[in-house]
RNA sequence: GACCCGUUCGUCUAUCGGUUAGGACUCCAGGUUUUCAUCCUGGCAAGAAGGGUUCGACUCCCUUACGGGUCGCCA
């Protein structure tokens, strides 16, 4: 029996991390087993849906790297994956319930009869757990088909997990109190229940449910934000998952190799941003320069800063300089314009600094050196240092800040050789 | 309020009865780097509380506290 998830996400809103977190589980299980993954868009709620809710969860959905092998835009046996588009196939089910009697008019809404019992759920993460279900105060009958004639949530759920042969369901701590009705739907309909992976909530830093406008709510910030996508992915699947090592970068594949469903933890964990940087920064340090200029060049463009022709040298000068993309235009500015600014503090520091003048004997050595390179430059900090009694070490701050305007930043010597002879002479002239 | 689930450094976590309770983020201190960053080393920092069970409990049981979830003709 091969394995089948699915993320059923209903296009509501924004695609949140904790659904991501969700989908990315479910995509590593079936991955992990050569199984199957399904999309499934859950848009009974006419009322709510938007068009753009649904792009936003297909965009984050492409942009963390899990890709469907069933649902929209894939097709598949099971079609369609739309639960809108569903109906007749809803019909046929609400009439087996109905021949069942386990339905009774409630005004124009049907209700579902709950066996009034005991139920015990074997859920993989959370164990064995019990509802009791003669306790009709805590558990009352379910609507199945609302008045309009629609259906709802627990029974279009059951139905297309059933129909969608799922042998897995993995989601969120939010439905365990759900999974009893569903259990009970299952069982009137005479069919074999999935099983069921509850995986804890994501919470803010303070403890509070993560909601809408909180930091590193919505999966379609994280682009923007100039994270790059294999380390949030990295990042939220340590949100409640731990491999039991001590290694913590990883990259997807390596996610798939380790991944289990018992590995996943039962208490909520917080969102620390923070941590997810360091992540990114992990993940930058590990890609090839290319990669990552590739990736860094709409952040220097929105900033409109050039191309330059050198461009791939500036972007290898900051690569582990940065943690996130979007750090890149502050960090290469200087490198790229003469109109960069600056950091006053470390200029009027540096300018204090009784080794800057020393500076403009600096520039008359490179001015007047026959060769130029980010070698000889270096050496010549070195030996205008030693000519005024001063050590090499200390001039360099005071000709990192001529240079760039700041006090952190490239090596000096990738400084010296992006900028060339002449602007290094230049600038060094004019910090006075 | 009722019903569920949970509780190890500030945060993410390891530990499946016997450990100096380990790692990571953050922070601090050194070192490497003639500079910046990376990196390396070290440091700060934890079993919610109280009862049991046991030769021995972070680990098992109970109670309390705290946190989260759920109680819709939302999903």
């Amino acid at each position: 029996m091969t394995v089948r998830t699915r993320f059923a996400p209903s296009p509501t809103g924004y695609l949140h991390v904790g659904g991501g977190r969700t989908a990315l589980f479910n995509w590593l299980f079936a991955r992990k087993h050569k199984g199957t993954f399904i999309l499934r868009v859950e848009d009974t709620d006419a009322a709510r849906n938007t068009e753009e809710a649904r792009q936003a969860i297909f965009d984050g959905m492409n942009w963390l790297g899990l890709d469907w092998d069933e649902g929209p835009e894939k097709g598949g046996p099971h079609g369609p994956y739309y639960q809108s588009r569903r109906n007749e196939i809803y019909d046929a089910y609400f009439e087996k319930l109905l021949a069942a009697d386990r339905l009774y008019k409630d005004g124009d809404a049907y209700r579902f009869r709950f066996d009034r019992k005991p139920i015990t759920m074997h859920d993989l993460v959370c164990g064995e757990v019990t509802i009791d279900y003669r306790d009709e105060s805590n558990t009352p009958d379910m609507v199945v088909k609302r008045s309009d004639g629609s259906y709802v949530f627990h029974f279009v759920n059951v139905v297309d997990d059933l129909e969608m042969e799922m042998t897995h369901v993995i989601r969120g701590e939010d439905h365990l109190m759900n999974t009893p009705k569903h259990l009970q739907l299952i069982e009137a309909l005479g069919a074999q229940p999935p099983q069921y992976a509850h995986i804890p909530l994501i919470l803010n830093p303070d403890g509070s449910k993560m909601s809408k406008r909180d930091v590193g709510a919505a999966v379609g910030d994280y682009p923007r934000q100039g994270f790059l996508s294999g380390a949030v992915v990295n990042f939220i699947a340590l949100l409640g998952w731990s491999s039991k090592s001590d290694d913590e970068i990883f990259t997807l594949t390596e996610l798939i190799d380790r991944f289990s469903l018992e590995a996943i933890n039962r208490a909520p964990a917080r969102f620390d941003y923070e941590k997810c940087k360091w992540v990114n920064q992990q993940h930058i340090a590990k890609i090839s320069t290319e990669a990552f200029a590739d990736l860094a060049k709409p952040f220097v463009e929105a900033e409109n800063l050039p191309i330059t022709e050198n461009y791939a040298a500036v972007i290898a000068a900051v690569k582990e300089k940065v943690r996130l993309l979007t750090e890149v235009p502050a960090a290469i500015d200087f490198l790229v314009t003469d109109t960069a600014t600056q950091d006053e503090e470390a200029v009027a520091k540096a300018k204090a600094n009784p080794n800057a003048a020393l500076l403009p004997a600096l520039a008359d050595q490179l001015a007047n050196g026959t060769e130029w390179s980010a070698e000889k430059a270096k050496e010549a900090i070195g030996e205008v240092a030693a000519a005024h009694g001063a050590k090499a070490g200390q001039l360099m701050f005071p000709v990192r800040v001529a240079l760039s305007g700041r006090a952190h930043g490239p090596d000096l010597g990738d400084i010296f050789a992006i900028l060339g002879k002449e602007k290094c002479v230049a600038r060094l002239r004019s910090f006075h």
